[in-house]
Formats: structure tokens, sequence, C-alpha cells
DNA sequence: TATTGTTATACTCTATAACTATA
DNA sequence: TATAGTTATAGAGTATAACAATA
């Protein structure tokens, strides 16, 4: 009987979840597209806008989710519209840090200016204790398929 | 008071949701590259599957949020794998009716099969009653961002 | 030898615009 | 005229492999 309401829960979490993957990116991807962004560019800047002191391309890359070759891309067009600078490590000659401008802080402090009002929006739909009901809940979520290995982790990431 | 408990709820929620759905995508892609498939290929294969009459292009483009010309390249490519077929539709000679090929509902039952398996070791993790309130919270953001045009609905798809 | 980052290559997705066949 | 679908085109992301410079 519990295992069968488990199974039943299953089916009916997997719809949303599938759901809000398509949608939410689908989401994001408008918003972004108002600052000519794509969401691996916000994601790169993100993360730099997260560490001030600096990625390397490799660390950045860990950090995205992406591998090397990908990222360079993304920080050669993002350094194109100076979001983002290279500059040459002093500890290791072979490796360029990569740093937010301030352009490209800019331009993140805005974007998630205009995402917080936009949710703004939906959560005052829930109670506060909702809103920390569903806190918790997304977290325990997010920790598992962000941690399990054989979850998250891409193939060509793994080491 | 109340007014700042949203905000830091904002603030909270928006940091969760961006992270789920960047990680969420990455997680699904992984899952269906084992099948070969990107995920607007298996958004495509999934809409069908719950279509069973089939759809035109435009119809199925629509379900996708894609421009149809988009949708053109992703069943070709379907097409070529014998995952779905087009069929004249006998009412209007202008339209192609896209359907399921066998191969193609045994690969999404397969991979639904397995999203359920993942699933299930991460929400028997939570009671029964959390797993309940998770979906009811879900539910309610999740319409929100599809139903709201402002929120969801693609420039290019708006009419 | 191993690592850092780039380049070269190939494929997919994405949108716009132009086109055809049909309505 | 309007709509359905395709083609052509351009740009972005993605991964693999090969490479030069450095550790």
């Amino acid at each position: 009987m519990l295992e069968s309401n488990l199974n039943n829960d299953v089916l009916a979490l997997q719809q949303i979840l599938v759901q809000l993957s398509l949608a939410s990116r689908k989401n994001l991807a408008l918003d972004l597209g108002d600052f000519g962004l794509t969401v691996p560019q916000y994601s790169a800047l993100r993360a730099l806008h997260r560490n001030p002191d600096g990625f390397s391309m490799s660390a950045l890359a860990n950090a995205c989710q992406q591998v090397k070759a990908t990222m360079t891309g993304i920080v050669d067009r993002l350094s194109e519209r100076n979001l983002v600078r290279r500059q040459p490590d002093p500890q290791d000659r072979r490796s360029q840090l990569v740093y937010l401008t301030s352009a490209g802080d800019q331009m993140i402090v805005e974007i998630e200016h205009t995402q917080r009002e936009r949710l703004a929006q939906v959560l005052h739909l829930l109670s506060p204790g909702e809103r920390k009901e569903m806190m918790r809940l997304l977290t325990i979520y997010l920790e598992t398929i962000q941690r399990d290995p054989e979850f998250v982790i891409h193939p060509s990431i793994k080491k």
C-alpha cells in the first residue's frame, strides 16, 4: 500500500519535473533574450559573479558543466562584448584567468533583479510556510541530483 | 516584516530555481544521451506519445514551443531513425500528420521507465506527506510559468 | 608525461526570411 | 489573401580529437 503510493507519486512527479525542466529553461532563455544572452553565457556570467577572484578556463568549464573546448567559444563571445576579460595567470603560464568586467557585473545584477520581480509575483500566491516548505523540498531534490555522480556529473567531465 | 520575509524567500528561491533549471536540463540530457536523443527530440517524442492521434507539424511545433522551421529539422532527424513517421493529412493537402512509430513508442516507454527508477531513489527520502506537498507546490509554480503569457510564451510563437 | 587552453571539425538547435502548394 | 510546411542561411552550443606551450 505504501509502496503503491510511492509509485503513484513517482509517476505524478515525473511529469511535473520534466515539464518544469523544459518550461523553466524556455522561460529563462526568454528573459535572457532581452539582454542578448544565451543560457550557457548566463551560466558563465553567474559563476563568475559568485567568484570575484576569477576562474581559470578549466575551473569555469567545470563550474558550468561544460568541456573546455565549449567554454572557449562561450568566453570568446562574452569577451567580444566586453562582459568578461581573460588575463594570464602569473602563477602558471599555461593558464588564463577569467574575470567579469564591470559591464558584465552590471548585466548580471540587472538580470537577477528582473528574475526576482518575476518570481515575487508567483511567490506571493503562497503563504510564508508554503514558501519555506518549497525551499526545503526543492533543496533536497536539487542536492540529490547535483551530488549523486550517477545523477548529474557529465560523462566527459567525470575524471 | 512580512514584506521582508517575502523578499528573503524570493532571494533564496531564485537561487534554487535557477540551479534547478540548469541542473535538471543537464541531467535530462545525460539520460537521453544513452538513447542517442537530444532534449528537443525527446520533447517531440513525448508530445507524440501523449497524442496517439498524431500532430500536424504546426501543432507539434506549438506543443514543443518551437517555430515550424525548427520542428522540420527535428522531425527529419527522428524520421531518419524511424522513431516517427510523416503522413499526408487527407483533410488538408497542405498538412503532414506526424505519428510515433512502434520503435519510437518503445523508446519513450524505456526512457520514462529509467526516469522513474531514478526518481524513486530520491522520493523515498521524503515522507508521503512531503511528496504530496512537493507536487502541490510545484504544480502551482509550473502552472503560473506556463499560463502567464508574460512568463512563458515565446515571442515568435505569440500570435 | 600530464595539464592548460585553443583550434579544427561535425552535428544539432535556433530563428528569420523566402518560397511552394494549398486553402 | 492566408496558412502549412520546407528550404536556405546564419549563429550558437556541444563533443571529440589533435595540437602547442608549459608544468
